[in-house]
DNA sequence: GTGAAAGCGCTAACAC
DNA sequence: GTGTTAGCGCTTTCAC
């Protein structure tokens, strides 16, 4: 049905050999001017347009990158593809995306579809779900190029990019500190994850610096990652009944801070808890109740993880420099 | 660097014709339990994977389906995507996505890269600034699938889904008139989009229809879109120093009604004014001031729109059915 | 300055 | 049941 023009119609038809056509359409210097005119001419006449499967088969490479990211539908993650289509396109690459919901099974299969060799690389950030990470180091030692960000994996010897997550969960739980608030509940992700125990450090150390004493029956993990709304409520609510009810909250990532000002909301508890959390949504701003927020700089962080993975591409030998990029978030207070 | 095995590795180590390789590999009957049993066993010992550009290159189709789209940040895109995301990966396709960025300029491009036939077919949601639209007429005459969704183009006979858009600007006009407003504004994206002029239809006849005088002067239009806050602003500002200031506002976009609710925000005009939007946002309902919303079906449009495409580059003759499917929004009313 | 031939990885027709 | 051959669209020697 969908039969486009190839090189061996301009050949039949302007009378060439395809090896003639193929020259002058890449503006070869061997081929004479008369007959490049005519070859472009005609070219854009017919609508020819060279067949991408053809050109990767035979150089090896698509220009083309694979983005695998757990949602799509999720403020942070989109900033992040919106940076990384910046530099993908200014290069020429064009950008595949893909989706993990979070799911091991999910991850693999599709990290498997991206890199069946049509991407010259790819950009990861983990899935909450993977503790088995397999696929992933096994392309990467067959020489698959590979840039992790935001939720980077140790295990694997690359360069990567995220936010300074020690750093800006210290100075969230400080500035709550620094506000009087002495019991500060954390409500974290799911533990596997590099970003979880990361901003759980910067929380623990703000704590110990400060004189507060750590108590672990003030931290909540959620495994699910705020996608199981029943998980996020059970937590909140395990926080509020404590005994040691606390004064303030610091929450984890963009879709806890959503769903526990739902919850919230649903109680008259909230009027004394203070919120802090990490948020990249557009209208957090608006929500009601007020939020002070920690935000990622997420298009950044996309057009480095992006840069990163294009240099990778086109260094001819392998690359050994294992350098990871910190970017440090941005913290607004809503008194 | 990246260098996968071929058949042709598999046919040299078991000293087998790559014929007989390519055939066991696929399990296909003519070749013996014994071989294959060789084959499979090897292929997987030094992790053979199929050349995707080979085989897109032999058979024509590469199992993958372009979308344009807007923008992926935005909650309405982002749950189409999921939705097409859904139906592909059960059909083994892989999506690639694309962003306009709502710029005539980028979606010529990336349209063009799209269909460079590395696609099957394409899943289309037009950039507000487009006007001209050869560059998509051309590659549907050149017979490429190409499904229109939400934002659809009158002009190109395919199979598209959208939002019943008149019915629900009807709707939602007519709960603001049965609340007891009268004097009720219009926040209308841009003009040359066909869902802006559907709800600006489906208000005028709700309007109409309930006796209430169309008034043009409370209707104003974002060429943006909502992407420039200054637009919306002066949009909002003009509305309410009318001299028949609105008591109610029916706001046409996601991008616009939170853009407006910030507006609003900075005013003390909004205690007075009832507003009810068009939002995917999975935050509405926590925004501040309260605002009604109308939901679209996005994830289930993501889904009809690609079954419709992988129907179309499924048939193996051209597809004259034109038909356009409607799908209806959900109205919350928050008092 | 242009053409012929080989080959990228894979498959399908046609042998045997 | 397995191998040989040709070809998908393009580029790249190597001829002339």
């Amino acid at each position: 049905m969908f039969n486009p023009a190839t090189i061996k119609d301009i050949a039949k038809a302007l009378s060439l050999s395809p090896s003639t056509v193929s020259r002058a359409l890449r503006d070869s210097f061997e081929v004479g001017e008369e007959t490049k005119k005519k070859v472009l001419a005609y070219a854009k006449q017919i609508k020819y347009r060279s067949n991408p499967n053809a050109l990767s088969l035979k150089n090896k490479i698509s220009y083309s990158i694979g983005v695998m990211v757990p949602d799509v539908a999720n403020s942070f993650f989109s900033q992040t593809i919106n940076g990384i289509e910046t530099v993908a396109y200014e290069h020429g690459y064009q950008v595949i995306i893909s989706q993990s919901y979070d799911l091991y099974e999910r991850e693999v299969t599709n990290i498997e579809h991206l890199a069946n060799r049509s991407v010259d690389g790819l950009l990861i950030s983990m899935s909450a779900q993977t503790q088995d990470y397999r696929h992933i180091k096994e392309l990467h030692e067959n020489g698959l190029p590979i840039v992790f960000f935001d939720r980077i994996l140790e295990g694997i010897k690359t360069l990567k990019v995220t936010t300074n997550n020690y750093e800006a969960a210290y100075q969230a739980t400080e500035l709550l500190i620094k506000k009087g608030h002495k019991r500060i509940a954390h409500l974290a992700n799911a533990p596997q994850l590099s970003i979880t125990m990361d901003r759980l450090d910067g929380y623990k150390a703000a704590l110990n610096q400060n004189k507060i004493e750590y108590d672990e029956s003030l931290v909540e993990f959620c495994v699910e990652c705020g996608r199981d709304v029943n998980e996020v409520e059970k937590a909140i609510n395990r926080l509020l009944i404590n005994p040691r009810t606390p004064d303030a909250l610091f929450i984890a990532s963009d879709r806890l801070s959503t769903t526990s000002i739902r919850t919230l909301n649903k109680t008259d508890d909230h009027k004394e808890i203070t919120i802090i959390g990490f948020s990249n949504s557009d209208v957090i701003d608006l929500l009601s109740p007020k939020i002070s927020y920690i935000r990622q700089r997420a298009f950044e962080m996309g057009q480095v993880a992006a840069k990163m993975l294009i240099s990778l591409i086109g260094s001819k030998h392998p690359v050994y420099d294992f350098t990871t990029e910190y970017l440090n978030a941005d913290i607004y207070w809503k008194g």
